[in-house]
RNA sequence: CGGGGCAUAGCGCAGCCUGGUAGCGCAUCUGGUUUGGGACCAGAGGGUCGGGUGUUCGAAUCACCCUGCCCCGACCA
């Protein structure tokens, strides 16, 4: 392309209301504008980009055996009956009602749909395992979209699903995407990192993420520096002493005023872990919508409220009022897990341990001398507890590690959760009917764009994998003279027959210019065609970032081309 | 939805406290000089000061309401 004939509006200046770096950068450099909130125009550069990255991944699904397709983004409400999720998703499911007074949504995601689609063409056993992807807009209502790509409400995502006669052919194909999903963000060049998952809202069993590593990201995940256990925070299990005093008889201590745990712990000048936390919560979801819970972790854990959803039974919880925790016998500041009303869950780390202090349900008291065994005998003990650094390896007891990481794929062992409503069945090889068991796989495509940008920038802007760029080569016309345009003409033409990715800078623009807007936008590889290295017969080629070399006229376009493989090679991992 | 902040030209900002008819840098357009790392000179265009109501002779400025955006929390690719 010819820069004159492109749209590529840069900025000099940074948008005030972008916080993270990628968002900066895709704005700055012309790849993004903000349509209406977590929606977003791609221009032209941004979807060179985006082919790029898909092109990778429709690659190595398809060696993979699945199968692409393209599902609708508007989706019947009776699908979403029909599995239960109409109510389930939520405010983030986006519905509306067309002229027929048909209930309609956006797809946020699309097993309601493939479910439907399969269930009705598949009959034999022969016909499995399939796995079918699309690359495809979704919607999601989010509550706050931020971080320009990362979080948007509309957004590109990859998603396959695959479907299968048993349990153990869905593992297989789990494994392979698992594996799949390892190559495609090796070949990207990320630093990344698969963790084991909770499966939110897409329910299932087994669940892994894939995190780019970046301090910008929004989750946090919890990884042992000795053996490869690594899990999101909202599921990593490990272990840390805790701290118990010596056995005693309960007895009550007046604490006027005082119901924080640091404040508590000061005033009785006790370890801040021999403190019991106690927290109320209500459920919501599940068979016990609406019950209220009392979950007990040491003073110096955090509840993973994820985990006790989990052992809950519920699809969320959320902190009770102070009317609620009244009902149930407790005091708000001073709510010890004794006498509780309502099933009392104790976090592992307290199992066993002594001489605890809690609050009594009293106000300005607490007890001291806790010992759950003896004094809460209906305590269930489960894990509840956040992981935090420096904690121990569940598996091999080496040191946890915490690290930030943006979520920009999960891989889903879905088992029959929504085969089963959604009678998604066939003739097994006994003739009988048979309900299929199902994996998804989900890659955030446009979050993916941003997750590199924010690995992959520098002072002066974009640095691009050379695969990713939205072109390879940016040549550089420097002066007007003919024997400029001339030779930046035929280098053009040259690389456009040689099939490469090349952005011709022709614009009437000072050498200065050029140079910043090309490494704004990330070109990886420069072609500078100037007046002082013709009267030599030369022009320089170099690398973005780093110092250029001469090269004779005649010689460029080959020198440059075993440049640009030479950098495929040994960017690319087979 | 709860908590915090912001809204003035395409982008970045000043002006507001102490009301008096809107300004700076960059970008854009015209002419000229420049052309090896975000040029210079001269001129020009572009703003219902987010919207509404009120106070006032007079509101970007004061008051109230609304809307939008950003950040922190719950959600997720």
């Amino acid at each position: 392309m010819r820069y004159s004939n492109c749209f590529i509006p840069t900025l000099r200046d940074v948008p005030a209301d972008a916080e993270v770096i990628s968002h900066q950068l895709l704005l700055r450099a012309g790849y993004i504008r903000r349509v209406t909130s977590g929606v977003y125009d791609y221009l032209p550069l941004a979807l060179r980009v985006l082919r790029k990255i898909e092109a990778v991944i429709r690659e190595e699904m398809n060696r993979a055996g699945a199968q692409e397709l393209l599902m609708p983004m508007v989706q019947p409400g009776e699908l979403w009956e029909k599995s239960e999720r109409m109510e389930k998703y939520g405010p983030e499911l986006l519905r509306f009602t067309d002229r027929h007074s048909h209930e309609s949504c956006l797809g946020p995601t699309h097993e309601e749909v493939i479910c439907d689609l399969v269930a009705r063409e598949l009959r034999s056993y022969k016909q499995l395992p399939m796995n079918l992807y699309q690359i495809q807009s979704k919607f999601r209502d989010e509550i706050r979209p931020r971080f320009g790509l990362m979080r948007g409400r509309e957004f590109i995502m990859k998603d396959a699903y695959s479907f299968h006669a048993d349990a153990d052919c869905l593992a297989a194909e789990y494994d392979k995407m698992f594996a799949t999903y390892q190559r495609i963000f090796t070949r990207f060049g990320l630093k990344f990192r698969p963790v084991e998952a909770d499966t939110g809202s897409i329910g299932g069993s087994d669940s892994h993420e894939f995190h780019v590593l970046a301090d910008s990201g929004e989750d946090l995940i919890a990884h042992c520096a000795d053996c490869d256990y690594a899990a999101n925070v909202e599921k990593a299990i490990s272990v840390r002493p805790c701290i118990s005093a010596t056995p005693a008889a309960l007895s009550v201590v007046e604490t006027p005023g005082v119901s924080s745990v640091e404040d508590v712990a000061g005033f009785l000048s006790v370890d801040i872990g021999q403190l019991v936390k106690t927290l109320i919560y209500r459920i919501q979801g599940g068979a016990q919508d609406g019950a209220i819970v009392a979950a007990c972790v040491a003073g110096d854990d955090q509840l993973q409220e994820i985990k006790l959803a989990h052992v809950a039974g519920a699809d969320s919880v959320e902190m009770a009022t102070d009317d609620d925790i009244a009902s149930i016998g407790g005091v708000t500041g001073f709510v010890g897990p004794q006498q509780l009303s309502v099933r009392v869950l104790v976090d592992n780390r307290l199992h066993g341990a002594t001489g605890l202090i809690a609050g009594a349900n009293r106000r300005d008291a607490h007890v001291a001398g806790l010992d759950f065994g003896r004094d809460v005998p209906e305590a269930e003990f489960v894990d509840l507890r956040e992981t935090r650094a420096g904690d121990r390896c569940s598996r091999c007891g080496g040191e946890m590690q915490l690290s930030r990481g943006i979520e920009v794929g999960q891989v889903f062992a879905l088992g029959k959760r929504y085969t089963e409503p959604m009678e998604v069945l066939f003739q097994d090889r006994q003739g009988k009917r048979s309900v299929a068991t199902m994996g998804c796989y989900g890659i955030g495509v446009s979050r993916l764009m941003a997750a590199i940008v924010e690995q992959c920038n520098d002072e002066a802007g974009i640095s691009w994998p050379l695969a990713l760029a939205p072109f390879q080569v940016g040549l550089i016309s420097m002066g007007r003279s003919d024997a400029v345009r001339q030779t930046s003409e035929a280098i053009y033409r040259q690389f456009l027959e040689a099939g490469i990715d090349v952005l011709w800078d022709e614009r009437n623009e000072r050498p200065g210019v050029k140079f910043k807007d090309f490494e704004l936008i990330g070109l990886p590889f420069q072609v500078v065609v100037g007046d002082r290295g013709l009267k030599e017969g030369a022009v320089e080629i170099g690398w973005r970032q780093q110092s250029r070399s001469s090269v004779p006229v005649a010689d460029v376009v080959r020198v440059a081309l075993s440049e640009l493989e030479q950098a495929r090679s040994s960017e690319a991992v087979n």
